[in-house]
Formats: C-alpha cells, structure tokens, sequence
DNA sequence: GTAACTGCAAAATATTTGCATCCTT
DNA sequence: AAGGATGCAAATATTTTGCAGTTAC
C-alpha cells in the first residue's frame, strides 16, 4: 500500500533529525514532497485549512528549517519562501543551488542541478555561501 | 554652501522622476545617499525618529522602487532591504550587482563592481535577471 | 511517565487603506 | 488653483509568546 509506506519515509526522515513524528509534522512534510515549487506559510496554511493552528505551521517551519529538512528561499517581496533540502544537516545549510522564480506562474523552483558559480570579490571579503535567484520564464511557461 | 548643493541635487533626482521634491522625500533619499549599505523600513524609521509619519515611509519606498530610485534586495529573512539604483528606469531595475551580507556587522552592501554572472540554465529555461546575494565577512570586519 | 508538541488566547509587530488637510508646482 | 503628498485613525495581516492540555516514545 502506498500510502503506508510513504509514511515510513516521512517518520524515518523525522526520527534522522531527532524530531517526534506527529500529523502536523508529517502533514506538513508531506506536502513539500508532493511539490515541485516552493511553499510559503501562506501556501501552507491554505492546504491544511483549520486542520492545524498556524502557530503550529510557523513553529514547524522553523524546526524543519533548523534541522536542515527544508531551507528559506530569499525574494525580494516579503514572503519566505521555503523548500525541502537535499543535503542539509543541522545548523548549516548547503542550498548552493540556483533558485529560479518563474514571473508568468509565480512558482519558484530550485533547480538543484544549477549550482551557484564561483564570484571573485573585491580585496577583503570572504564568502560563506552564495545565494542566487532568477527570475525569468521556466519551462512550463513557454509558449 | 555644502548643504545647499546636496539640497539641490536630491531635488534634481526626484524632478527627474517627476516627482515633487518634499522635505520627507529628500530626509529619506538623503539617507540613502549618507549610508553604504541598504536600509530596511525599520532602519529609516529609527533615524528619522518620529519626524515623518510610518505610513509616509511606507509610501515614499514604494514610490521609490517603482521610480528606479531604489531596489529591493532579496533576504532569507523577513526585512525587505533598500538600496540606491545606479541606472535604473522606471519600471525597470538594473541591478545586476552582487549583494553582500556580513555576518559579523549584519550590514548589506552593494558590490557595484562585482557583475552577477551568466548561468546555464536547463533546457527551456529563460532568465530575465540574475540576483547574488552573498554572505561572509566583508572588508571591515576582517580581523 | 516524561519530555516534547500542539492549540488557544493574546500580545506585539508589520503593512495597508481611506480620508481630510497641507504642500508643491 | 489643482493635483499630489502627508498625517492620522483604523483596519488588516503577520509573527511571537505564554501556558495549559495532549501526544509520542
């Protein structure tokens, strides 16, 4: 049975990051996994509907993001956007991916195969991580 | 007269824009002009004390952006920063320089010189504008 | 059983809107 | 004088916090 085991997976993924599996959490995780683009609190709340109170959406957004399961996505509008992680672990994010943002569906996307070039900055400076956004038209958009 | 001239150039640049230079407009681009790095609302807000209304901040920011004076800077998290266009038009922003956020001062600067680069993307995929946002350690805070 | 998680209430913060008044041109 | 800009009040939206009750392990 499908669904049985897809639930195996998002406990498993849970019990990695030492986090106890419940419905919300699992809701939750679940829906990142059936999308293909980024989701915001927004995004989140819409699907669940009243299911869960939306402290509890912030807070597990939260979570997840510390735990290194999802990681923020930065735009330039006010909302964060956030999206599962591939190869993340507690405390230190490795989204070094290129994050694009489609203008004619909205949807963001990380194209996890596109990885952030390497950028020669001015004397003094030293980068941790580099963080790329594009906005542009994406595959499913064009006429 | 040194201050007089700076008067007279931010009334140049919002004329330009065709839009009326008041004394709220000119105190806020001015901020823009004293500082190198990007401002949030907040920011604004805190060194102009209660002079001008928030509403006005608000609307003159908006008014701003739309114009080309300023950009938006895209953040992970929730503050929308600000910074001076070089040679934006209405409508349509330019600003296709590297973003840097130190992690020791927090400050975002605008890496003029530092041109975001061109990035392969997969097949169907067309970029309209790259945006870089890095974080380090800038020059300053280099020990 | 216990620590962790959730829901509810409420506070704090951020942003938007309408309208009357004031200022720039 | 006229249109645009501001300030104030208030509505709306967003995020955080505390605490009591519930659930996972």
């Amino acid at each position: 049975m499908q669904t049985k085991s897809i639930t195996i997976r998002l406990n498993d993924i849970l019990h990695r990051k030492e986090l106890s599996s419940t419905e919300s959490r699992r809701k939750i995780l679940s829906l990142f996994f059936n999308s293909n683009d980024a989701l915001t609190h927004g995004d989140i709340e819409k699907e669940v509907g009243h299911k869960y109170d939306r402290v509890t959406i912030y807070r597990t957004l939260q979570t997840f993001e510390e735990k290194g399961i999802i990681h923020a996505i930065p735009t330039a509008d006010n909302a964060i956007l956030y999206a599962l992680c591939k190869d993340c672990t507690e405390g230190h994010h490795h989204d070094d991916h290129v994050h694009f943002i489609c203008t004619a569906c909205e949807k963001t996307i990380c194209l996890d195969d596109v990885v952030s070039p390497k950028i020669e900055l001015p004397k003094g400076y030293v980068a941790d991580n580099v963080q790329v956004v594009i906005n542009g038209v994406c595959k499913e958009c064009q006429s």
